[in-house]
RNA sequence: GCCCCCUUAGCUCAGUCGGCAGAGCGUUUCCAUGGUAAGGAAAAGGUCGUCAGUUCAAUUCUGACAGGGGGCUCCA
């Protein structure tokens, strides 16, 4: 698994003659056995990552693999929540083993026991773990003669006989969407027994397809997280058993990086920042997932909705303004009702008739352009709105801003003809570029989500419309040549989905975009246009909403910028210090002067030192402190100090000048940016 | 929705083994003639998330509920 950009070049190949070890061989060949760049495994001739203990029976040439190559890191992690294991197990005899595979940054291992671990318990873990590491034991692969023979050394691992059972298709299929099939490869079944360093005694088990490292000693440095609760094999009919996560890395320096990191991605959190900025609250006297802009956070949101408003009525887009609430009859016809009546708000029940807040804004602009007859010559027909819309979503699944139950969407649907289809879709790729260059963002992946063959009780409409919807969303895709990968199983209930994928410092990801080519809902609404000849033809409808929604768009925005928003965005854009009470006028004149421009600015005529509203200035990540004294006012200039910083004095004029060209061209000097 | 943890001043957090609670920052007032990341002093500010229960007494113990967090699941 893992070894997705493996940046490191791979090492020249070694010979190993018949008989010996890999590990024999790379020590012959002087690389480094032990150290963060120790050679911990090697991929053999046919691509397969092999133990150095492995003693291949004619000479092949190996790749040798170092732990601090993506592939080696795995392996060490793995190895890492081996030791996890064999220490809970040691402290807790009666937890059983699910599985344990290497994730990003690190591993965890999932147990079934009688109650959740705590803090305490972690501790203790953590301590034997060390005592494991430094006693050395050594990794030892043993493979089983038959699959009953491994049933019988496991008879008492419940989840690891429910793998053995389900092997056959757990090796076609995976175990879900991160773990890989650690526990029960291809090819020959195998276990990996710990032997003691002195005795080499076997003082632990697990069933696994390897590879490991040679020792526990090369576990340099490795902390245990936190545990949780987990699904059993992702599934949440199934029972719930108890993770533990965990981080290990080739060195003492590299886990303390790792460490300073995630402190840095959670001052970068925007529920943080929305904190400190003063951009969003929430009360529990309005309810979950239900956020109030505050006044700065209003000044982000209103800046983006009037530059999309600009950008979208040049491309095309006309505005509507439709109703937040409507009749059950309108989501009956759309096929959102009955089955997705768990995810909407309650209805209201107005003179006897039901009403809902809407959860999308699509059955609204159908009603639009619905409300005249449409000619051939009026397509594509662009309909736009930022639509509030609201969503039950599940308790558990709010996240801030991130994830809202109430928010305002980007949304436009595009009514156009069969042959414009394509590139329509595509211009709404392009419009997406424009957008996202625009805000320097390039921390995304794009999805194509197709809708999963088997499973067609979640999905409406024929095959061949599905065939027909599918191809034009690829070809446009192929046309814009942005970057996508597929994913079977993830569309929508009426077509082919393609998601801009975001993701929030702490790691979870996000839709910032979902866009779709809908052949289906045009039918389900008899959404027609009078066509050259005269007949009533169908549209295609095109869903897009780039910009997301402003909750998840915003928040995504505060964790982009860290805060320091550009200049156009920023809520605070300038703030006048005067260096003395004396020179209180001057700053007032300053401030009067950027206002009228029509700049967020304000003066700080507050009690305090200079140095301090300075220090003020920049925890408020505010782009221009303006420093007015004697110098200043005789002259009618200001000295302006930047985020980094550097400070010049200039003209007030000047200074007028460099905002309105800054703001003007939505210029992003100055402002965060997300550190990788 | 599920499991675990959390909720004390505007913010970040101490604390009370059950006897009407504290710090720093912030706020307000006063002092400070001062040029770039915290000048000084004083004051105000809390029904210790809500509702029940146990108790002579509950912020502290128990329970329910609400809200928050970490995961899992879900995300039309």
């Amino acid at each position: 698994m893992a070894a997705t950009q493996d940046s490191t070049p791979p090492l020249p190949p070694v010979k190993v003659t018949a008989g010996t070890t890999c590990g024999a061989a790379v020590a012959a060949e002087g690389l480094p056995t032990s150290g963060p760049d120790a050679i911990v495994v090697a991929r053999d001739g046919d691509g397969n990552l092999r133990d150095l203990s492995w003693a291949p029976d004619h000479d092949v040439e190996i790749e040798p693999v170092p732990m601090s190559s993506p592939d080696g890191l795995a392996v060490l992690r793995h190895s890492a929540a081996h030791v996890t294991a064999q220490a809970v197990q040691d402290l807790f005899p009666d937890a059983k083993l699910g599985i344990g595979p290497p994730i990003e940054h690190g591993f965890y291992y999932d147990f079934g026991v009688e109650s959740p671990f705590d803090a305490e318990d972690l501790g203790r873990i953590e301590k034997r773990m060390k005592e494991i590491i430094k006693s050395g034991q050594r990794f030892s692969r043993r493979v089983f003669a038959s699959v009953d023979a491994a049933r019988a050394e496991l008879s008492h691992e419940p989840y690891k006989l429910e793998l053995l059972a389900d092997r056959d298709r757990i090796v076609q299929k995976g175990l879900g969407d991160d773990e890989d099939v650690m526990e029960v490869g291809e090819g020959e079944l195998t276990i990996y027994d710990n032997l003691d360093a002195k005795s080499g005694e076997a003082c632990w088990s697990d069933l696994c397809r390897g590879p490991h490292l040679p020792s526990t000693k090369l576990i340099y440095a490795s902390k245990l997280q936190r545990s949780a609760a987990a699904y059993w094999r992702g599934d949440e009919h199934n029972p719930q058993l108890q993770r533990i996560y965990g981080t290990a890395w080739p060195s003492k320096d590299q886990l303390k990086q790792h460490l300073a990191d995630l402190e840095e991605a959670a001052r970068r959190d925007h529920r943080r920042i929305g904190e400190d900025l003063d951009l969003f609250a929430f009360s529990n006297e309005i309810g979950k997932g239900l956020p109030l802009w505050l006044p700065n956070g209003t000044i982000i949101r209103d800046e983006l909705e009037s530059w999309a408003r600009v950008t979208e009525r040049r491309h095309g887009y006309q505005r509507v303004v439709t109703p937040h609430i409507t009749k059950d009859a309108l989501y009956y016809r759309s096929g959102h009702l009955p089955y997705y009546d768990e995810d909407m708000y309650a209805p209201i029940d107005i003179e006897g008739e039901n009403y809902y807040l809407r959860p999308m804004n699509c059955p609204h602009h159908h009603m639009v352009f619905q409300a005249r007859p449409r000619s051939y010559r009026d397509l594509p027909f662009k309909v736009a709105e930022y639509g509030t819309v609201y969503r039950f979503e599940r308790s558990g699944q709010l996240l801030g801003l991130m994830r809202a139950r109430g928010f305002t969407q980007n949304d436009a649907h595009i009514y156009c003809t069969y042959d414009q289809a394509q590139d329509e879709f595509l211009e709404v790729m392009r419009l997406h570029e424009e957008y996202y260059r625009a805000l320097g963002i390039e921390d995304f992946y794009m999805v194509l989500a197709l809708r999963d063959p088997d499973n067609h009780e979640k999905y409406h409409g024929e095959d061949e419309m599905w065939a027909e919807a599918e191809r034009i969303t690829r070809d446009a895709m192929d046309q814009s040549g942005i970057p996508y990968v597929e994913e079977i199983g993830g569309a929508a209930h009426y077509g082919p989905k393609v998601d801009f994928i975001i993701r929030s410092v702490g790691g979870k990801e996000f839709a910032a975009s979902t866009n779709q080519v809908d052949l289906y809902m045009p039918s389900r609404f008899d959404l027609t246009y009078t066509g050259s000849s005269g007949t009533k033809e169908p549209v295609v409808v095109i869903h897009r909403a780039p910009l997301g929604s402003h909750e998840r768009f915003v928040a995504y925005l505060i964790e982009h910028f860290a805060g320091a928003f550009p200049v156009w965005l920023a809520p605070e854009q300038v703030v006048v210090i005067p260096v003395m009470p004396d020179l209180d006028d001057y700053a007032r004149d300053v401030d009067a002067v950027l206002f009228e421009a029509g700049f967020r600015s304000q003066t700080d005529l507050s009690d305090g030192r200079l140095a301090a509203k300075v220090r003020d200035a920049a925890k408020r990540r505010i782009p221009f402190t303006v420093v007015v004294g004697r110098r200043e006012a005789d002259d009618r200039s200001v000295t302006v100090r930047v985020r980094s910083g550097e400070e010049e004095t200039m003209p007030l004029d000047a200074f007028v000048a460099r905002l309105r060209e800054l703001v003007d061209s939505k210029s992003l000097e100055g402002a965060g940016h997300r550190s990788r």
